[in-house]
RNA sequence: GCGGAGAUGCCGGAGUGGUCAAACGGGACAGGCUUAGGACCUGUUAGCUUAGUGCUUACGCAGGUUCGAACCCUGCUCUCCGCACCA
């Protein structure tokens, strides 16, 4: 077995020595490959080992396809996981500790951790030395940190959002969020011991305004499209609400709507009263949108600390319309709340809501679908309620009564109903979480409306379309993410893109604020094209903190002058327009793949961002995206301890072998399987090929044979179908065609000609063989070039190029025949039960039966009857003298659609057959004799047919 | 709930109208090599079968279209992923 590391190790000293992956602008054409930084919060992973795999299969793979290729590396350093993580090490959290110390920390380096910024220049660091490790082929003069720490990578960032908020997508408005009201912070979904997953959800609080008085009673609701038909209001009979003053207001709430208004508001309501619910019962309210006022009613599922604490009926849902008959037929209830009868008896619902399937009464319908008969089967009843709830806001659509809402569907008569109510001052936005969230603090949190957040205006609708223009024109590996990605533009709101805390770049107007690290991360790439100067300021004349918008304008735009640019950076001219050289030469990038998770988020961002910056010609090229890995088709996690980081892997197997099983590990965007077995079987195969070409390289017999030209023809097959896969990022494929298929063809030759191969396919053979795993397991295939005297690095090699002319479809055919023959005889000799055959006879079709089957071929195409192509055959006077034959055996073929293809003449056949006798020979150790049916009485050689010669044993 | 992907033999995983009992990899079994093990080589790996190119049962479940379906359509069941201010 080969000792991979050490192999790894030659070759990496000798790719730096010779500066072998330096980039620079020249006049091949480019391909300029964006990989992904990881995040800095700990050390690469098996995961990011999978998506890198694939990023760097692929650059060499370009490489050697005689692109220029720009690529690079670089860390991730903004955002909140690393202050998170860094204040868990500050205090002495047990998990973050031994998390570091299982990526081979020093206890006594531990307290370093503390802070955030040493996470941020000790983990790039190691990381650089794992992606050298792994042999990845980019330039490290590239690399960069993106981190405010950064200065000429800050500058860019302020730049970048100077430029949005010039263009009018970075606003600043409201944003609810789920707030820790003991911390004071919010909460995101991570930090909860309880609710994840719950999110606000936003009510609107309608104003019912009590008749002769100031006073206003708020009832919430997720519903306002039922206000168009609202009948009463609903309290609770037992509550005592207070009455608020809400700017200039008297607002009746319950209790626990005083906490809500104060989140939402921004301040606490001065509490001025109390009113007791029976007070309210039975006085009159005008709500709005509508021209009568609603009676008072109580209802005893209505409780006061939910929601406002009141709630407006439509008596259209089946929980409402329940009460609302058993207060109509009580007398009791009527007299203790001094309702009037007459008013009471009229309620019922008005219908204002088409729902296709149903009635008039959706209420009643619902109910008697649910086989609803009294008010005491609460469970049925809910369960009827949010049926109903689901069929209307799906297939609802309001009707002509309601006016300017008439034909809207639900939705959007509800959204048009909010904004109505919010303009007229008729109602007040609230939001209120779709359940109990429960900080780390263990406060229960609230929802909180931060109002001076800054957004990014993703729901802008022609910047949307721009980015639905752009991914239209993209590549999307595989090609199913396309329809994922509209769908994800179309979703995308506005994006909080600020913080208050955290790491990242100070907003430029606003220093309040940091940029959230989803949004800075959208256009580095665009600054990697001219990293490589702007991290080595030194070296190329460039004071960081000079760095202004005019420069990157300038760069990245081509707007304003040189001279100006010089002027305010006291950068050269000659450097200055270097860097917009290599801009303009370089972009936009031609590919960049990631996991899917980022698909909804930053990669969608990145094509926003672009689109709203640069021209149409700067915009992306192509996406790749796949799954996420698992091992040994277990989720990956440190829990089930098949958490593996990259280190661990290569140093263990060597990084040939770990990056040829992660790009064996699948392809396309299906979760991809690390199959641990495929290590040593990568292991055996490669020290297979190594120990092949030790014996084989420039020996081999100089006469040609029919078997030298079919296993030529093999190879360039291989080589075909493993180029196809590279070209459309399918590597698992290029590896099963480029690889394993090759060997197993090779095994297969070596057999066929007695280990005698010839060298013109030999030579053939190991030359394409190292060229298309150059790829995937560089290190290996420089040591052996090295072996059979190759020039020069192979990766800077050639990837091979199948010649068509030399792939001979019908030897393919040939060779198919010989094993399926084998097989055959093998079957006979079994059934025959015979061990050791004296001798074997095969017969190959007589020559008619060719002509035959081609004919029946025809003439099934146009007619599948058998007694149809039957007729048909028997019309032509040649097959005359076979008829028996014929009648009873083609309408069987016909009829269960078996019938031979013939891909070989008669002749071919014999001759295949005739040349692999030898071989026959070998394999069953006795006489084997090949006999045209033609020329043979034998009754056995009447069952050959083509494709399928007959088998005597004796 | 919304959106997406998927369900294939002992396992992973190709295949997407006939050439499919189904590539390739792994596992298991048998034989060869070997002092033995490993590695390597050869074969077997749904069942039946009169000496084979045949039959039966099979590609989540139930129907349908078709001369013909793992592949197309309809319904169902189940699994995975994402749903935001978080990388």
């Amino acid at each position: 077995m080969l000792d991979f590391n050490a192999i790894a190790d030659k070759w990496q000293k000798k790719w730096e020595k010779e500066k072998a992956f330096a980039v620079e602008v020249n006049s091949k054409p480019k391909f300029y490959e964006a990989i992904v930084y990881p995040y800095m919060n700990g050390l690469l992973h098996l995961g990011h080992l999978f998506t890198y795999t694939t990023s760097e299969v692929m650059l060499r793979y370009k490489r050697m396809r005689g692109f220029n290729v720009l690529a690079k590396f670089g860390f991730h350093c903004t955002g909140t996981p690393i202050v998170a993580a860094a204040k868990r090490v500050a205090e002495g959290e047990p998990t973050q500790i031994e998390t570091l110390k299982k990526m081979g920390i020093l206890a006594s380096e531990i307290p370093k951790f503390k802070d955030p910024e040493y996470w941020c220049s000790y983990f790039p660091e190691e990381t650089l030395k794992d992606v050298k490790a792994l042999g990845f082929s980019i330039d490290e003069r590239y690399s960069f940190k993106t981190t405010s720490l950064n200065p000429p990578y800050d500058a860019m960032i302020r730049w970048q959002f100077n430029t949005l908020k010039e263009k009018g997508y970075v606003k600043q408005g409201e944003h609810p969020v789920v707030w820790d009201p003991k911390e004071n912070v919010p909460v995101g979904d991570h930090d909860r011991i309880e609710g994840e997953g719950e999110t606000p959800k936003d009510f609107i609080w309608p104003k019912f305004r009590l008749q002769d008085s100031d006073l206003i009673l708020m009832a919430g609701t997720t519903r306002p499209d039922a206000l168009l038909g609202q009948t009463n209001l609903w309290v609770d009979p037992d509550a005592m609400y207070k009455i608020v003053h809400v700017k200039g207001e008297k607002w009746v709430v319950g209790d626990a709507a005083i906490q809500k208004i104060e989140f939402h508001l921004g301040f606490k309501p001065e509490v001025v009263g109390e009113i007791a619910s029976t007070e309210l019962i039975g006085k009159w309210v005008q709500g709005p949108l509508v021209d009568y006022p609603l009676y008072i009613v109580p209802a005893w599922f209505i409780d006061a600390n939910v929601g406002s604490g009141i709630v407006y009926s439509a008596l259209e849902d089946p929980v409402d319309l329940i009460e609302i008959r058993k207060i109509q037929s009580d007398k009791k209830i009527i007299e203790k709340y001094g309702l009037d009868e007459a008013v009471v008896a009229k309620l019922k619902p008005i219908p204002i809501i088409d729902v296709s399937g149903m009635g008039e009464d959706l209420g009643d319908e619902i109910a008697r679908e649910f086989g609803i008969t009294s008010s005491e089967q609460k469970a049925k009843i809910e369960k009827a309620k949010s049926e109903l709830n689901k069929r209307v806001f799906r297939k609802g659509v309001m009707k002509e009564s309601t006016g300017r809402y008439a034909g809207m569907s639900v939705p959007d008569a509800q959204e048009a109903i909010k904004e109505e109510l919010i303009k007229n001052g008729d109602g007040v936005m609230f939001y209120e979480l779709t359940g109990k969230v429960v900080s780390r603090s263990l406060a229960e949190c609230v929802v909180k409306i931060v109002d001076d957040q800054w957004f990014i205006e993703y729901n802008d609708p022609d910047w949307k379309k721009k980015t639905h223009e752009c991914l239209d024109d993209m590549k999307m590996h595989p090609e199913v993410v396309r329809k994922q990605f509209h769908y994800v533009v179309d979703w995308l709101n506005h994006w909080a893109c600020t913080r208050e805390f955290g790491l990242g770049t100070q907003l430029p107007w606003d220093d309040k604020w940091v940029i959230e690290s989803l949004s800075d991360s959208t256009f580095q790439m665009a600054y990697g094209t001219i990293s490589k100067y702007l991290q080595n300021p030194t070296e190329y004349g460039i004071s960081s903190d000079k760095l202004d918008d005019g420069f990157f304008d300038y760069v990245f735009l081509g707007k304003g002058k040189v001279e100006d640019v010089v002027a305010s950076t006291g950068i050269s001219k000659k450097m200055v327009d270097t860097m917009r050289g290599d801009f303009e030469y370089w972009y936009p990038f031609d590919f960049r793949n990631s996991a899917k998770d980022l698909l909804q988020n930053h990669l969608a961002f990145c094509v926003f961002n672009h689109t709203a910056i640069f021209p149409k010609k700067h915009w992306p090229k192509a996406y790749g995206l796949n799954g996420r890995i698992m091992v040994n088709n277990e989720k990956m996690s440190k829990s089930k301890g098949n958490f593996f980081t990259a280190r661990e892997l290569y140093s263990l197997h060597g990084p040939d072998i770990v990056r040829l099983t992660s790009a064996n590990a699948g392809e396309g965007i299906d979760d991809a399987n690390y199959d641990m077995q495929f290590l040593e079987t990568a292991k055996r195969r490669l020290s297979d090929i190594d120990l092949f070409i030790e014996e084989y390289h420039g020996k081999g017999r100089k006469s040609k044979k029919y078997i030298d030209e079919w296993f030529i023809s093999v190879v360039h097959q291989c080589i075909k179908q493993a180029t196809h896969s590279m070209e459309n990022v399918l590597f698992k494929s290029a590896i099963q065609h480029g690889f394993l298929d090759m060997q197993r063809h090779l095994k297969w030759y070596m057999n066929r000609t007695h280990d005698d191969p010839s060298r013109e396919a030999i030579d053939l053979y190991i030359i394409s063989q190292l060229l298309t795993l150059a790829p995937f397991v560089p290190h290996f295939a420089e040591e052996c070039w090295e072996k059979i005297g190759g020039e020069g690095f192979i990766s800077h090699g050639s990837w091979p190029i199948a010649d068509d002319k030399k792939i001979k479809e019908s030897m393919h055919v040939g060779e198919e025949l010989l094993r399926d023959t084998l097989a055959d005889i093998r079957a006979v000799l079994k059934l025959a039960k015979i061990e050791k055959p004296t001798a074997i006879s095969l017969f190959v079709s007589a020559s008619w039966r060719y002509s035959l089957f081609k004919d029946v071929a025809v003439l099934f195409e146009k007619d599948q009857n058998p007694k149809s192509v039957l007729d048909g055959i028997m019309r032509n006077p040649v097959y005359k003298k076979q008829g028996p034959w014929i009648s009873k055996n083609v309408p069987r073929m016909v009829g269960s659609r078996k019938i031979p293809s013939v891909a070989l003449s008669q002749k071919e056949e014999m001759n295949m057959l005739a040349e692999a006798t030898h071989f026959i020979k070998e394999i069953f150790g006795c006489d084997v004799s090949i006999v045209s049916a033609d020329k043979s009485d034998e009754h056995k050689a009447s069952y050959a047919l083509p494709g399928k010669p007959a088998i005597l044993v004796a």
